[in-house]
DNA sequence: TGTAGTTAGCTGCACAGACAACTAACTACG
DNA sequence: CGTAGTTAGTTGTCTGTGCAGCTAACTACA
């Protein structure tokens, strides 16, 4: 409960990445909305194109998004309303569902790619050098750590 | 439109970024939970702290938040119908409202406040050094500047 | 083999927030 | 001073997502 105020340093970094997180994120969402597409449904098309012919499983693909399989269900609903995915029984568990790409995904998911990948590079990447990167890889890596 | 693939090193300090985030804002929401109060709301609540007596302008509080002023609206009700904060037609400007907290909204926040920033402790300076915070101060600063 | 427990995905419901349209109040300029 | 334009905040409507509860299919164990 002796919770002192926070560093001025502290409050810098830790506010900084909520501030960068919001801006860069909106960003990029903004930039693939010409598209018709948001950032959710963007990275399943980028999962999917990932995971090629064969497609992911739908409780995989809601995992790697971090979302609820409920939420993710209707995710897949509008991809696929749209033609952009398609689902199929799975053949060795009947319970669930394969996700593939349609070429009409793919198609869309190359202008995406194209799209996310140029906002990207001038939103962070042209404005951070290689050891700024490792320094951030090895940061993320310390904030995941399991124990503290 | 010759976006060439990420290298392995951009892919992780990307990737790390967006995982971070999402695991800490989860972890710091889940924490703030059992208080009853969402981050949108306790930052509200932050920002009436430290504005102290006075409170602040609902739109500035919008800006702020980085959210549209029809959602803050609703924000802002929900805050008062719980009691937490009270707004008064501004003085010098008719259109405007002031925010301030009540006690309960101040009484709320100290809980909340401790909360927030014990998680925080664990969850992100105990596993940083100042070099490592001065480095991201400096990264963010670099990620917000305006041209490229 | 049958039964109990688990898992995959879907659906109903609730809720937070965005956007656009609106009203009331302010400002500037003829 | 009056009129045109702007600004602050609210409201209606819509969308995306979480959660809890459901069904169907799978697994393990007696």
């Amino acid at each position: 409960m002796a919770t002192e105020r926070l560093r001025p340093i502290e409050d810098e970094a830790w506010r900084g990445f909520l501030l960068a997180h919001d801006r860069i994120w909106r960003s990029i969402e903004a930039g693939l909305a010409p598209l018709g597409v948001s950032m959710a449904e963007y990275s399943v098309l980028a999962l999917l194109g990932e995971a090629g012919p064969k497609g992911m499983r739908m409780s995989d693909l809601a995992e790697r998004r971090l979302m609820s399989t409920g939420g993710f269900t209707r995710l897949a609903d509008r991809l696929e309303r749209r033609g952009l995915i398609e689902r199929q029984r799975s053949v060795v568990d009947g319970r669930g569902f394969n996700a593939t790409l349609t070429s009409q995904g793919r198609a869309l998911l190359r202008k995406a790619w194209s799209q996310h990948h140029r906002d990207l590079r001038t939103l962070f990447f042209d404005r951070l050098d290689d050891d700024d990167l490792r320094r951030l890889a090895e940061i993320w890596g310390r904030l995941s750590a399991h124990g503290q």
